[in-house]
RNA sequence: GCGAGCGUGGUGGAAUCGGUAGACACGCCAGACUUAAAAUCUGUUGUCCUUAUGGACGUGGGGGUUCAAGUCCCCCCGCUCGCACCA
């Protein structure tokens, strides 16, 4: 017998199709095409099991519709500017660019030997620039387009570095190296116009069938349209009025106070007249930008000391509070609180003993707000109390609607729509990124660089001696002539979010190599993109960023109407998970490093093992495998067949030893049978139709479950069907169609096995460019159902009838079934419910 | 804090539509082969009661809708992801 040896058959078949081009696509109008795509990764310099998930499920997808005809591009690229390449540059000494091509040969060095179809002569790196030369060009096109321009706007500062500071390298609200308070600190930056675009991506998704809803949910959210009312409460000193948004204006005689932002225009003006109130707004600055960070921090407040006039109730006052959670970037940075209705208000009204007063009751429930807020559904009916607008019962969307007239009709307030959607700030105070193509000329202003001068490059001897942008203290990159005026001039040098990078790298690989940032006629054949598949943890902005991106791309010219929803479905793939192992003072353990004893684990030295729960591979936990070692010692379709077995896609899987090697064995088992049969003298038998029948069924099976992502599924009928195989009395005739059918379907998983077993058997050419197998309806009907017999809903007894036997003559079989008479014992049944083809419920 | 998702045997999970819960695999146990072991093959295996027959219970917990609920609705618990400068 012959023995399977990836390590020989793996490099064969990755040579064979690399001789043969198989997965190096052109243009070709005469076809369909289909364009599948991962989300490309960041080049670490090691890949982990995580990659190996990921491109095992596109490259499924990918090889199942090459097999279905379609003419498929699956590139790979380089997600190649970051953080991390400039943290190694200040610890190593090396520069980021070095530091990232050998990180990115390593990774490529490490993926081929999966065996993916990938077009590898389209790869492309971010930091490339090639690539970030039409990025700028781009960026030049939106800033004539409107699309971009420069606001004020707050970042993480650390004062003892004096640098900006991303929100990963704050921690607890300090700077992770200098450990000094971080503050929120306002410069002067680029955005790009995203909100220009929130109604049109919001109703867009709509449209986005291919996506999973709760990405969809997700972005809907983010997105965050409300409807609400917009006025002024006057100030009682005659002070221009303060402006506020709320969704809620129904509750407005139950306001108790007006709050607003500590960065909103009265904060600032206050904050320069009194120390006291600089003070304060010092200490709510305190802290990083995340939402969260504000959200979660001690709710503070400082009365100003102005009091303004209720637009409604002319003799009511409120005073007018500095509060820390409000947000000056959503709505007008200033709201009115009423503590009856809402948590936050009502926890703040108590703190500082604002007054508390219900606008509505529970029907029925009268007693009055104590320490939590009374905020039912909006489509509840609640009594009001003396409600302005008239309503006496009424449902909170009822009020809110009958407000806005109100106050229209007043003429006191106007109906407004908001978005929680802000616009993409771009800018980052960093080296490692594209720079922005602009010049600072004193004369004339901000200047975009001549497209001709494109690409403005990054310095290759740039210092990491200190932390900050070293464009900041290179005067030869930053001097530069106006390119208006020619005057000596200055280089912007703050460098674009990486987030500008993926959003649209699927655009350029359709034209990788062009002088223009993208060929008109190749994104008309090539997008959109068929199938995109992630992690889940991209749901809202690297999508929402490429949506966005893809409509500017079309104002600008770089991509057709037809692109804007660049992604027609969506996939999000779960997390690879590993259990976790502590020694005795708690110290991580690798996997390797402990060894399995009963019922438990130890160390190489004795020392008892914790075994912690199974989470997301990580370096800090230690519970990573290497792909490589996993490639190296069962080869690359173990690897492959066991992330895409044990688990649904969209879940997270769990790496266990024992599950790799079950994968390497079954492998081994089917090369196996195989060989079996090659050496079957030939000859037909009375099993074959039963064989052919099962052969059809599972091809039927396969074929559903990997056009519906359910490959777990898929493999377990293939499971299935090397059972039945093995078992099989059938001729060799039958078996060596069956096993090559099962190579076909095995194909997208494992593509060398399934090679290996065609060659074995003398099929024609490379399974990789055969055409997948047809499953024969006629072979999948069975001439009878087994329907199962339910007694109140409990399962008691089973009836095999023909399946065309119709209802009265199943109803007439199911009361002669003895199971029934025994149990009925005389009763006559209520019903009898018969779902044809499926089960049948006795009711009594 | 806000938004989204997930929770099924000892383990990973299956169950197109509300219709036989536990497919398939791991592990465990038993057997075959072997001087022996490994490998391989065969069989058993949700829990509890019962000699068996058979029965009861069972999809994180509690409640509801339905002839019928893992699936739909409400409340609670636990875990995961995102929160705009990680990618």
């Amino acid at each position: 017998m012959s023995r399977y040896n990836a390590k020989v058959v793996e490099p064969k078949w990755q040579k064979a199709w690399d001789d043969a081009g198989v997965f190096n696509v052109k243009r070709d109008e005469s076809r369909s095409k289909y364009y599948v795509l991962e989300m490309f990764p960041y080049p670490s310099g090691r890949i982990h099991m995580g990659h190996v998930r990921n491109y095992a499920l596109g490259d499924v997808v990918a090889r199942f519709k090459a097999a279905q005809g379609f003419n498929v591009l699956h590139p790979m690229g380089w997600d190649a500017f970051g953080l991390p390449a400039e943290n190694a540059a200040m610890e190593k000494g090396v520069h980021p660019g070095e530091w990232t091509y050998q990180n990115i040969a390593d990774m490529r060095a490490q993926m081929k030997p999966m065996g993916l179809s990938i077009d590898w002569s389209r790869e492309l790196a971010t930091c490339d620039p090639e690539y970030y030369g039409k990025q700028q060009a781009m960026f030049i096109d939106f800033m004539s387009a409107g699309l971009v321009y420069r606001k004020k706007a707050v970042v993480n500062w650390d004062p003892v570095d004096m640098t900006v500071l991303a929100n990963e390298q704050v921690e607890a609200g300090r700077g992770w190296r200098s450990g000094a308070l971080v503050e929120r600190k306002e410069l002067t930056q680029w955005f790009f116009k995203i909100s220009a675009f929130s109604e049109e991506l919001l109703s867009a998704i709509d449209d986005l069938e291919g996506w999973p809803d709760k990405v969809r949910l997700m972005q809907r959210n983010w997105i965050g349209k409300s409807q609400g009312l917009e006025f002024s409460f006057e100030r009682v000193d005659g002070e221009d009025a303060i402006e506020v948004y709320t969704t809620r204006p129904d509750t407005l005689n139950g306001a108790s106070f007006v709050g607003i932002s500590p960065d909103h225009p009265i904060s600032k003006l206050l904050e320069a007249e009194s120390t006291e109130v600089a003070a304060f707004v010092a200490k709510c600055r305190e802290g990083g930008t995340t939402e969260e960070a504000i959200e979660t921090a001690p709710k503070l407040g400082m009365y100003t000391g102005i009091q303004v006039k209720h637009p409604i109730y002319a003799d009511r006052e409120l005073p007018v509070w500095i509060a820390n959670f409000i947000l000056m970037d959503y709505g007008t940075g200033a709201i009115f609180g009423c503590p009856a209705h809402d948590q936050r208000d009502l926890d703040f009204c108590r703190k500082y003993d604002l007054p508390v007063t219900n606008t509505f009751f529970a029907l029925g429930d009268e007693s009055p707000v104590e320490n939590n807020a009374f905020v039912p559904a909006k489509t509840e009916k609640v009594r009001w109390v003396d409600h302005f607008s008239g309503l006496d019962v009424a449902t909170g969307q009822e009020a809110i609607d009958a407000t806005i007239i109100f106050a229209e009709k007043e003429g006191w307030g106007k109906s407004t729509t908001n978005y929680r959607l802000r616009d993409w700030g771009a800018s980052r105070q960093r080296f490692w990124g594209c720079p922005i193509p602009v010049v600072h000329c004193e004369r004339c202003g901000v200047i975009p660089e001549k497209k001709e001068n494109l690409p403005v490059e990054l310095p290759k001897d740039a210092i990491f001696d200190r932390p900050g942008n070293p464009l900041n203290w290179h005067p030869k990159w930053r001097d530069a002539p106006c390119p208006s005026c020619g005057a000596p001039a200055q280089r912007e040098t703050d460098t674009m979010d990486t987030f500008v990078d993926s959003s649209w790298y699927f655009a350029r690989f359709t034209a990788p190599r062009s002088e223009t940032p993208t060929v008109n006629d190749d994104l008309s054949y090539w997008m959109n993109v068929d199938q995109y598949i992630g992690g889940i943890e991209h749901a809202i902005l690297h999508l929402l960023y490429s949506r966005f991106f893809a409509r500017g791309m079309s104002e600008t010219g770089h991509m057709p109407k037809t692109a804007i929803e660049p992604f027609n479905a969506l996939f999000t793939q779960g997390m690879v998970c590993h259990e976790t192992y502590q020694d005795p003072d708690g110290k991580w353990l690798n996997p390797e490093d402990i060894k399995a004893v009963d019922g438990g684990y130890e160390m190489a030295d004795g020392r008892p093992v914790t075994v912690g729960p199974s989470i997301k591979m990580s370096k800090s936990k230690k519970n990573v495998i290497d792909p490589e070692d996993i490639i190296d010692q069962y080869g690359a379709d173990t690897a492959r067949w066991f992330v895409l077995s044990d688990s649904p896609p969209e879940r997270d899987v769990e790496w266990t030893a024992s599950g790799a090697t079950a994968a390497w064995k079954h492998i081994n088992r089917v090369w196996a049978l195989c060989d079996k049969i090659a050496r079957m003298p030939s000859g037909e038998s009375t099993e074959d139709d039963a064989l052919r029948k099962e052969t059809h069924k599972v091809i039927h099976e396969v074929t559903v479950n990997i056009e519906s992502f359910g490959f777990n599924a898929a493999i377990a009928k293939l499971y299935g069907f090397t059972n039945i195989l093995a078992k099989s009395k059938a001729g060799k005739v039958a078996q060596r169609e069956a096993i090559m059918v099962m190579a076909q379907l095995m194909a997208p998983m494992t593509p060398h096995l399934a090679e290996e077993i065609w060659a074995h058997l003398g099929g024609k050419g490379l399974v990789a460019q055969a055409v997948w197998p047809r499953a024969d309806e006629a072979m999948l009907m069975d001439d009878t159902v087994t329907l199962p017999i339910q007694i109140n809903g409990k399962r008691r007894d089973e009836l095999t009838v023909g399946k065309d036997v119709p209802r009265e003559e199943v109803e007439k079989l199911v009361l002669a079934n003895e199971t029934v008479i025994k149990l009925l014992n005389g009763v006559s049944p209520k019903k009898l419910i018969v779902v044809p083809g499926r089960i049948v419920n006795v009711v009594v």
